[in-house]
DNA sequence: CAAAATATTGGGACCGTTCCCATGAAAAAT
DNA sequence: ATTTTTCATGGGAACGGTCCCAATATTTTG
């Protein structure tokens, strides 16, 4: 079963010359004589030659590609990372090439393994709610490729990482709550098990104490951030004795959900309720009324995730991060205020 | 500078065995001894083996790795495709990777050369707006790499593809505007060069034309799908002496667009101006008024996109497209009427 | 013009795996 | 007990590149 490519030793015998010369003239080596490469060059070009990266990668040990994780792509917020980070990627001549988990462990693992086995040069990740074991990143570490987390970063693993400042963002989102008015402000949070969850729900209960609005663990609820949930608990705050005035929620997809339960039982938002999410994904200015969020600087998150890599892959000596801190790069956040929690005047 | 990975060679030497042995029983061949086989793969599992697929790709020529070319996905329509693709090729056991073009025909021939390198498989595909040569298609068929397309579908190749019936559904969305009364029906069509482009202002015409409305040109503009245009188009059709009393747009980001034109306007959707989309984006629901338009199955399309793809990888003998007619698969689609054509009544 | 320096080319090892073929060992058949 | 068959293993080529070293060709130098 012999192979529809274009091999250099296919070129070496057509022209009569070995294929280490061939070789050379193809990856620009310095000692080929003008003549002998040209004629190399165009015969490949008639013949389709289409150097084989898995030859390439197999007897370098290096591939020039880089992999990125990330946990699902339905909101903007991955894709717009990506955008990011394949900027910056291509510019410096590496291949990106993209894995999705869909929220599932399993396939975070199996895509893991597909891309160490595929020998890729470095990992640009954020993994699923799902994740609670994390040996497969620390086999990529033993493994010395590279990883950057972002997002969602295990607080298991010593790893660079590229942040927003959760904590400080949520409290600055409850705190345009408490500043409105607000009193009875729930939340609803994610898993305990995601650091950011946890940094949120701690600036919302900050905020409060700040403001001496006592803490009703009534008014708070963790959920697995699978969307249908969202309509049981948002009715549940809605049916209580003294409702909530105000929502300040994990992220857009359960603000915006949570916005039709409110719709649907005929409340006004922000009269009645007002909403906060998280994240300014591309929907949270298209709904009605117009969702309050906290901006996070996305393509510049997936940037600066290439970037750290990057330095990774240059640096002559790989830095150790069983003995040494990984580095953190903490990027600003934005509060984008909507009429979700202030009512056009007009 | 040797490599951090275990090789079956590290097995075979720590056994005492040779490596076509130790090969055997990762594999899975049945001309193993029971305890042979147990031991090799302990040792794997302690040394953490991990296979080399660039070896294996290398030495077998085949990579059981697909790739999916989409031209961007910032709207939900690409992602929930591949979210069909990785469901139908995971189960079939092949990997898949993902290249996004960013609507840019360069990247899309560097995505393409990626992929052909790295000698996958099959290629599921959608091109790029800007793509009008299609060479690079070409060549992976005679490399005897598989396609499929999707969605936009190149009339230069002769390839399997999975579409909708883009015609008859613009048909019915510009049918609906005439049945709630409407009579200067504008419309934001594509670039010429996209079939599904031509395809709906065909589908937009033979509806006026059955309903005796004659064609106004002024009414139509075709735009290269940047959204920033849509805003000038838009303007421009309002300014009109008299301007439409319905917009037909070529899909669901640019009739978001014309929305909020509208609305900053001060005219009321659907009352004054009725607007249709095309493809369901998720933002389609969540928008004031909701966008009707029509939906397309978008996971059915990558599933479906994905089996056609096997198909093809299963053929005992290579089907030659040269010679013989592409399967085409279409799927049906659904106008879903919301508040942007009938004002909820209540 | 011979010797030395340099430019160009060829030869072959190497990367990790599979797979075919040969060999040896054990089991079955005579 | 001897021959045949089957089972288990080892040996080595092949895959497509790169790269080091050796060999040859060309140019420069004294």
């Amino acid at each position: 079963m012999k192979s529809k490519y274009t091999t250099i030793i296919d070129i070496a015998k057509q022209l009569n010359i070995s294929k280490s010369t061939v070789s050379r003239a193809l990856t620009g080596h310095p000692n080929v004589k003008e003549h002998t490469r040209k004629a190399v060059l165009e015969l490949a070009s008639t013949m389709e030659y289409q150097r084989n990266s898995l030859a390439l990668g197999f007897s370098k040990h290096t591939t020039h590609t880089i992999g990125i994780m990330v946990p699902e792509f339905m909101s903007t917020y991955f894709p717009s990372v990506i955008v990011g980070v394949q900027d910056v990627m291509q510019a410096a001549g590496y291949n990106v090439v993209i894995c999705q988990q869909n929220e599932s462990y399993e396939t975070e693992v199996d895509n893991m393994k597909l891309l160490l086995s595929y020998r890729v040069d470095g990992i640009i990740v954020s993994h699923t709610k799902e994740t609670r074991n994390f040996d497969h990143f620390a086999l990529a570490q033993r493994r010395g490729v590279p990883l950057v987390f972002f997002n969602r970063v295990p607080e298991e693993l010593n790893v660079p990482n590229v942040i927003v400042n959760d904590y400080e963002a949520a409290f600055q989102a409850v705190e345009h709550l408490i500043s409105i008015g607000r009193k009875r402000i729930a939340h609803l949070a994610g898993p305990d098990a995601l650091v950011n969850s946890r940094l949120r729900r701690q600036g919302y209960l900050d905020a409060l104490k700040k403001h001496g609005i006592p803490y009703n663990p009534d008014l708070v609820l963790s959920y697995d951030l699978t969307i249908e949930k969202v309509k049981i608990y948002m009715k549940h705050f809605l049916d209580l004795g003294t409702p909530p005035d105000a929502l300040f929620a994990i992220n857009d997809p359960t603000a915006i959900a949570a916005m039709e339960v409110v719709k649907a039982k005929g409340l006004r938002i922000p009269q009645d309720i007002a909403i906060v999410g998280f994240s300014n994904d591309l929907s949270a200015g298209l709904v009605y009324p117009g969702l309050t969020t906290v901006a996070q600087p996305t393509g510049e998150i997936g940037r600066m995730a290439a970037e750290m890599l990057l330095q990774e892959l240059n640096a002559k000596v790989k830095n150790d991060y069983t003995i040494k801190k990984a580095p953190t790069t903490q990027l600003p956040t934005k509060l984008i205020i909507r009429e979700s929690t202030v009512a056009k005047t007009k």
